[in-house]
Order: structure tokens, then C-alpha cells, then sequence
DNA sequence: GATGTTATTTGCAACTTACAATTATATAGC
DNA sequence: GCTATATAATTGTAAGTTGCAAATAACATC
């Protein structure tokens, strides 16, 4: 039996940071048909001589075309369909990223244009349905998880993860039980000595614990 | 600029059941090479002239390889490189799917063979590795919503539903506080005037509320 | 009707969470 | 220095949840 016609793949990466405006979304304008100059999701093609897996590609990708090195990265789910891209019946591995503003102001592609996400345009392909997707994902993980302390830079006060948490969420979180829950869980350290000195009080300074993605405890 | 090779794209679906063994997933003995005859999970190609999407290559290939429709079908994760399938560079789009025990005996392909997930053979591809996220996911899911109530008939006792959310998440669960959340979450309805009657107290039937899975409320 | 067994509810202590108020600590102005 | 001011951090408490144990309910069988 002959080898059916493969579809093709590629990767699309739904990357956010957290500006004045809010939880954003980095666009850049499509160098290529279809749709070129529209701006859309980072993405590319697998190459399958250097790419050791799909992470590995939106890696590259990000890296190529957005100049970006990402702390948080994770897949998000695969959208496929005829339809989807004109040229045929395609596969996208979609993948979610966190990075702190900061970091692409230094070292982002000048091109990246980042949009908040309750102010999209129109995007091409099923772009749209995929940042959707990736914002249930991310305020779903957020109620019972580090995920948003991605979006801040390596070291934060609480007050600021507090900040982080209600903008990712959408509600307002109780300041005293948020702390006693990100400290019971053991999701952030106190960096010794360090302390934030504004105009008032100074905060402590916190580090995540772990490098990678920590989940609270939860029972049924 | 010439387009990149495409990777080989499949579909591989666990499908788990609950035996007296436990927690089982479905292996079929492979129907070509490579790995032909060893047990692994039902798959097969994208068909890119009748499949709507990757969820409906699922749906199809569970039907003509296991001759089942399942009430429970969701994407679980794509796995890709070059190595793990030794035709070449390869995405393996992995679903999971639950079917009550009875559908699997009465509907279900007689090559079908169910392994307790505590006692599976060498698997081929990443199978192993695939069925492994699939439980986590399992697990995870299992502690926030009505996921394994798929693993049971339409109509079941609130003791069985205890029992199979034991099985699933491993550890045992408080009886009383087992009922009254599910029953707090709006999970299930009683089926009125049915009773399951055996040799003590008959027990109320209930149902899901919902033909779809239902995530309890959580707070951080 | 007494007994055995499972189904279901109740009571209560321990633990969590939401809300409000209090205490702590810096700068800035005088 | 002392006070005003603003933010940081903790504390107190009522309301809600969960874990554990015991009590009550309902049927079949003898």
C-alpha cells in the first residue's frame, strides 16, 4: 500500500508578555504568501535535518525571527484541518510562551509588534482560535501553578506576582490569602538582603524555587 | 524558497478501560511493518481527503481498527523527531480515550488485547512514553472534573463513581466528602425512580449532568 | 422479625479562604 | 528629629471545606 500524501506541519507560538495595556500578544508581519505582511503568530516550518522535535523548531523559531531566547515554553495543542491554510491540509503545533516585557524591549526583533489581547485584529489561517486557546490554557494553569511568574523577571516582590496573577486571571485575588498560598506552596524564596527600595516601605524580593513550572497541591 | 520535506504525520490514540485488573489501555497488534504483530496502540495515518481535523482521524481509525465510537475523545499531545519512528522524521498526534468496559466487550474488535497500565510489554515507537503522559493527564484531569465518570455506563451507583475515581487517581478518597462534592459541583443527576437493587439497600442511579466533561470551581 | 451488608447522612474538629483591620517601614517635608 | 504619607506585610475572625468517625436507612435472607 502506498504511503499516504502528508499534510504539512509547521509551528505557530503564541507569545506573551504583560505591558501597561495588559496581557499582549507578539505579532509579526508574515514574510511570505499566504497572507504576506499580515501580522500573525511567530511561526515556521519544521526542519527536519536540525530540529530534534516540535519544542526544538518553536525554539528555533523563536529565536530566528523574534530574537528570543524564552524562559516559559510549553505546547499548547495541534490544529489541523483542509482548510485552515490555503495551501492544503496542514498541521500546526501550537505552543504557548512567557517572557518578561523587558526582555523584548532589549532583545526582541524590532519588528515584533505586541497587540492586547482583548484588542486583536484579524489575524490569518485560525491564528485567532489558537490565542484563544492558549488564553484558557494560561488562566486555567494560572489558578494552580507558577505559570504567570514567567511573565515577570527573574527576581519580583509579591506585591508584583500579586499584580501578575489578577492581570492573567481577570479578577481581583485577596492579597493576604495570596500570599499565604504562593509561600505555603513553596513557589518563591525570599532572595537574601534584597529588598526593593521605592519611595516607601521596601518589599522583599522573591525568586521562583524552581526553573520550571511548579503545580499547588490540590486534592478532589 | 522550496518548501521543507514534510514530516510523517499519524495519529495514536490510548484507550483506556477500567477491568478487574484496573486502569487498562487498548494495544492492537500491528497490521504492517514497522513492528509488525507487536502489540501498540491504535493508529494510522492522517487521511487528508476525508479527515476533518486530527480528532476526526482519531474518531475513524477507532472505528475501523477497534470498531468502537467512544463518549470520551481528546487530544493529548504531539510527539515528533527524528527517532522515533524509524521511517524517518515524524509527529505522532496522541489522543486519549475512555469507554466503559461493557462497550469494549460487546462492540469492540476481537484482536483488542486490554493491559493493566501497571503491567504493560515493551511497547514500540514512544508508545510507552505516550501512554505515560496520557496518565498523567488522566490523574491530573481526574482531581478537577467529571473525567472518569466516562469510564463507567451512562447509569451508575454514587459508590461506583467513588470507587472508579480511586482507581484512576490511585489513592483512596473520603467517602462522605467524595459525595458531597460531586454532588455540590452539579456533576451528576439522580435517574428518578431508578434504583440499582442487589442483595442490601438499593442504590440511587445517577447520570452526568453534562454529555461533556465538567470542570469543578477552584480558587487559587 | 433479627441479622448482615451496603447506601447515605450527620456531627464535628481541623484546615482554608475572604474580608477587614492593624502593624511595619521606608521617604519627604518641615 | 518629628510627622505625614504611602506601600508592605501580618493578624483576627467569620464563613466555608475537608477528613474522619459514627449513626441511620433500606433491602435480602434466614
Amino acid at each position: 500500500m502506498a504511503e499516504p500524501i502528508r499534510p504539512i506541519v509547521t509551528v505557530d507560538v503564541a507569545l506573551f508578555t504583560l505591558q501597561e495595556a495588559g496581557l499582549s500578544v507578539a505579532l509579526l508581519a508574515r514574510d511570505r504568501e499566504p497572507y504576506a505582511g499580515r501580522p500573525a503568530l511567530i511561526g515556521g516550518w519544521i526542519h527536519v535535518d536540525e530540529d530534534a522535535d516540535a519544542t526544538a523548531t518553536a525554539a528555533r523559531v523563536l529565536r530566528q525571527k523574534a530574537g528570543l531566547a524564552v524562559p516559559y515554553l510549553e505546547q499548547l495543542y495541534s490544529f489541523s484541518g483542509p482548510v485552515r491554510d490555503p495551501r492544503g491540509w496542514s498541521v500546526s503545533i501550537a505552543f504557548i510562551a512567557l517572557v518578561p516585557a523587558a526582555n523584548l524591549v532589549e532583545a526582541g526583533h524590532p519588528d515584533l509588534r505586541l497587540t492586547a489581547v482583548d484588542a486583536l485584529p484579524p489575524l490569518p489561517f485560525d491564528h485567532a482560535e489558537i490565542i484563544e486557546a492558549a488564553l484558557r490554557r494560561l488562566r486555567g494553569k494560572a489558578t494552580y501553578s507558577s505559570l504567570p511568574a514567567f511573565l515577570l523577571p527573574e527576581e519580583f516582590t509579591l506585591a508584583e506576582l500579586h499584580a501578575v496573577y489578577q492581570q492573567v486571571i481577570g479578577t481581583r485575588l485577596d492579597r493576604a490569602s495570596f500570599r499565604r498560598k504562593i509561600m505555603d506552596q513553596g513557589v518563591v524564596e525570599p532572595v537574601t538582603g534584597r529588598q526593593r527600595t521605592g519611595h516607601f516601605r521596601p518589599a522583599q524580593l522573591y525568586r521562583l524555587t524552581e526553573a520550571s513550572l511548579t503545580e499547588f497541591e490540590r486534592t478532589i
